[in-house]
DNA sequence: TCTCCACCGGAATGCTTGGATG
DNA sequence: CATCCAAGCATTCCGGTGGAGA
């Protein structure tokens, strides 16, 4: 029944976007300057997750690429990378500059001068994620690389621009932002649809039972196609030919546990016990909160750490926290 | 309305780690 | 092998904030 699992997977990028042509046509006329083989000023891509903000953003460079003689271009999850050296890191692989560089400081700032002296092509660099970098000024060394091209990706626009250094903000303030909307039920239906069409047997799956999957889904792309998946791998281990509304049921707790287990795996232990005692114990106040952390963890960090710790947590859409200063308190999510 | 204080989060400083270097 | 050094994590210090209670 399913007839190519790749058009399922959470990276894979389509051959077409569907419902963003302004979008594209956006994002594409910003990098036009790169087809005469110069740089673009830097795209701002935001909105909330899962409406196709890196897809787009990895579609359009693709587009790019066939237009353009020579281009080097390189994706950065800067969740994953968070630090200056990873991102430099995955920065000259991007330019196979990276082979004689093996551990977390060879001199001062080696990456970045080597990053400097490339003078190659246009070089397009997607970060994803950018709120997650701890230090924001790398964002204004790459600005005044001049063969670089950068398009940054957050979900947050607010908070970003929040957290830049002065001398960032005021170059990006001019950039070109592009704000992404959830995606509708109907759109949500065609962008799945398509991947039926590609992924599995026309035959396996019903327009209806689509539709309860974009509705299911809330707006979120990668939860939708991750519901399809499930119920497809479910109804293939049964050696059923199409896909059951049973199946589709139990797929949806089971994609969006996978998509949250995804995140619980990347926690430390600390991290991991705030999170079980507010499972645990539902919504408490931060001193409370740190009190049962110290008894429960073998080696308790400081007050601080914690609320590091619970920041990163809120980020990670695990916890909600309530209220200011004096009065917050913490809640586990869904 | 004023004062107190729990809590937040930025910044400076300290500690640990592990590859590089002689 | 000993030493060096910056990353990365953690602690310490501290000003800011807003709700509770005098």
């Amino acid at each position: 029944m399913i007839t190519d699992a790749r058009v399922l997977q959470p990276g894979f990028i389509p051959r077409e976007v569907q419902h963003r042509d302004a979008e594209v046509s956006y994002l594409s006329h910003t990098l036009d300057p790169i087809t005469e083989q110069t740089s673009a000023d830097p795209v701002f891509l935001h909105g909330p997750s899962g409406v196709g903000k890196t897809c787009l953003a990895q579609f359009t460079v693709e587009r790019l690429r066939e237009a353009v003689v020579s281009l080097n271009h390189q994706y950065v999850n800067c969740w994953e990378d968070y630090t200056r050296f990873k991102t430099l890191y995955r920065l000259l692989e991007g330019l196979d500059k990276s082979f004689d560089i093996h551990r977390q400081s060879t001199p001062k700032d080696v990456l970045m001068d080597r990053l400097r002296t490339y003078d190659g092509p246009p070089y397009v660099i997607i970060l994803d994620e950018i709120d997650q970098l701890q230090d924001t000024r790398l964002l204004y060394d790459l600005y005044r690389i001049p063969q670089i091209t950068m398009i940054l990706i957050s979900n947050n626009e607010k908070e970003v621009f929040a957290s830049l250094d002065e001398r960032v903000r005021s170059r990006l303030n001019t950039c070109t932002r592009i704000k992404f909307d959830k995606y509708r039920v109907d759109e949500l239906t065609s962008i799945l649809h398509d991947r039926v069409q590609w992924g599995l047997d026309p035959d396996a799956i019903t327009d209806d039972q689509l539709r309860y999957i974009a509705d299911a889904s809330g707006g979120d792309a990668r939860t939708a196609i991750g519901i399809l998946r499930n119920a497809a791998v479910a109804a293939s281990s049964k050696s059923r030919d199409g896909i059951l509304s049973e199946d589709i049921y139990n797929a949806v707790p089971e994609a969006k546990a996978e998509i949250r287990q995804k995140t619980i795996d990347k926690l430390n232990n600390d991290q991991k016990t705030l999170f079980e005692i507010l499972l645990s114990r539902g919504e408490l106040p931060a001193g409370e909160l740190y009190q049962a952390y110290t008894k429960q963890a073998e080696d308790p960090k400081t007050r601080r750490m914690v609320r590091n710790y619970l920041s990163k947590l809120e980020y990670y859409n695990l916890i909600i926290a309530d209220g200011e200063n004096r009065g917050r308190s913490y809640r586990p999510r869904g």
